[in-house]
DNA sequence: CGTCCACGTCTAC
DNA sequence: TAGACCTGGACGG
């Protein structure tokens, strides 16, 4: 979960566990890890948090004692010491007792307590890193939630940057520019104001204001959007109730963090609001492709003149691997669906079956076949299918579209845990 | 048991 | 621009 509304989320979370709470001793990392060790002990200090972005700072604060020479003698730390911290694609915090500590909590603080609790950073893949007496990144810009105008007046004053010659898609994912922006999110925002993800970023921003114009306007209420889609007219994506692209990428990340805790709370696992809130970004019905990077991008309509094309872009292909393309949905409770219309341009290949589902070929991502293979191939689109379940995913191939679409149900659902 | 995929950076050729 | 860095869940055979 990590993009800008977790990593803050996760800033709340240490706050409200760690309001009053007392640790003791020096920071413990596990032996596993990689990052820096963590040179700060104090017989009793305290923890606070605060997000910028996707990073996270933690502040350990001693707390006053009566003989400050004695402490500091004995090593103890006598000032404050930040670590700032981001969390790669898989790290969350959690305070639990001792006994209970989750596997790969990499970064730990004890408290002071008899039943002593522990504060871990809890990050499996080991993306995530900490910066002992850390700043914010230099080079990341200021945060689409919490730096609203500085946020806005970078991206409009920098268009002239290079950086914005390439797709509108990718370049949400520059933390230069739009800290705080993630896979999901740029799925979901394009998504909100019908931009073709493929589109030159500079097309798509330059005429922005500043200043956000649509400041005092109602909040955004969601709706869903619908009676417009189909319509094969492209209607303009500049700018509408909602605001403007820059604005959606301050409201909507700020929609999830007030989904609250159950977006981020590892406790209760239960993503059901958050999944139920994505529009786009892996729900059925939707198409995706491999950006120039290889991170697969979601969106309906239109992919854009940018878009990867088959031949070379990029890792997605290279993950190809022999033919075939595929793609994969997933479902999620709330049936939306909607195929797309306006597929243009390519054709996916087509199936015709009707009951099973059957899949094609495969193509293979960086990530899992890693080093060797590559091949050529192409990405594409997906398509819908499936209904119900919850969580799931399911990849599959279909036709592109038009002409009945409708169902095709296969069997399966997906469950995941077993029986 | 093997393959594919994952909410992200980093850095080396 | 292509790997590297990692673990684990869902699927498929």
């Amino acid at each position: 979960m990590p993009e800008g509304p977790e990593l803050h989320l996760a800033s709340l979370y240490v706050n409200k566990m760690c309001a009053g709470v007392v640790f003791t001793g020096p920071v413990r990392k596990s032996e596993v890890s990689k990052n820096p060790d963590v040179p700060f002990t104090c017989e009793a200090y305290r923890i606070t948090a605060a997000s910028r972005g996707k990073e996270v700072k933690l502040t350990l604060t001693p707390m006053k004692s009566d003989d400050p020479k004695e402490r500091v003698k004995a090593g103890q730390a006598d000032q404050p010491m930040d670590i700032v911290i981001r969390f790669g694609m898989s790290g969350y915090f959690r305070f639990t007792t001792e006994d209970e500590l989750p596997k790969h909590a990499h970064l730990r603080f004890y408290s002071k307590e008899t039943p002593c609790r522990v504060l871990s950073f809890v990050d499996a893949r080991r993306f995530g890193s900490w910066q002992p007496n850390g700043t914010w990144q230099s080079d990341r810009g200021p945060c689409v939630m919490f730096e609203y105008e500085s946020f806005r007046e970078k991206v409009v004053s920098h268009l002239s940057d290079r950086a914005f010659d390439k797709p509108i898609c990718e370049v949400l994912l520059n933390q230069k520019y739009f800290n705080g922006i993630g896979n999901y999110l740029r799925a979901e925002i394009l998504f909100r104001l019908n931009i073709p993800p493929f589109v030159p970023a500079r097309t798509v921003l330059e005429g922005l204001e500043s200043e956000d114009l649509s400041e005092n306007k109602k909040p955004v209420k969601n709706e869903t959007t619908d009676t417009k889609t189909s319509d094969g007219a492209k209607q303009k994506w500049v700018k509408g109730e909602t605001g403007d692209l820059l604005r959606l990428c301050h409201t909507v990340p700020l929609e999830v963090v007030n989904l609250g805790g159950k977006g981020y709370d590892p406790q209760k696992t239960d993503y059901s609001d958050f999944k139920a809130w994505l529009q786009c970004y892996y729900v059925d019905g939707m198409k995706s492709i491999g950006d120039h990077n290889g991170r697969t991008m979601w969106f309906k309509g239109d992919p854009g003149p940018m878009a990867p094309k088959d031949s070379k872009s990029t890792k997605a292909k290279k993950r190809a691997k022999k033919d075939g393309h595929d793609y994969y949905t997933d479902k999620k409770k709330v049936a939306r669906k909607r195929s797309e219309s306006t597929s243009k341009k390519k054709v996916v290949k087509q199936e015709t079956v009707t009951k099973t589902p059957k899949k094609e070929k495969k193509a293979r991502t960086k990530e899992a076949g890693t080093k060797r293979r590559k091949a050529e191939n192409s990405r594409e689109v997906t398509a819908p299918q499936h209904e119900k379940g919850s969580t799931a995913r399911r990849r599959k191939s279909s036709s592109a579209e038009p002409a009945a679409g409708p169902q095709r149900r296969s069997g399966r659902v997906t469950r995941q845990n077993s029986k």
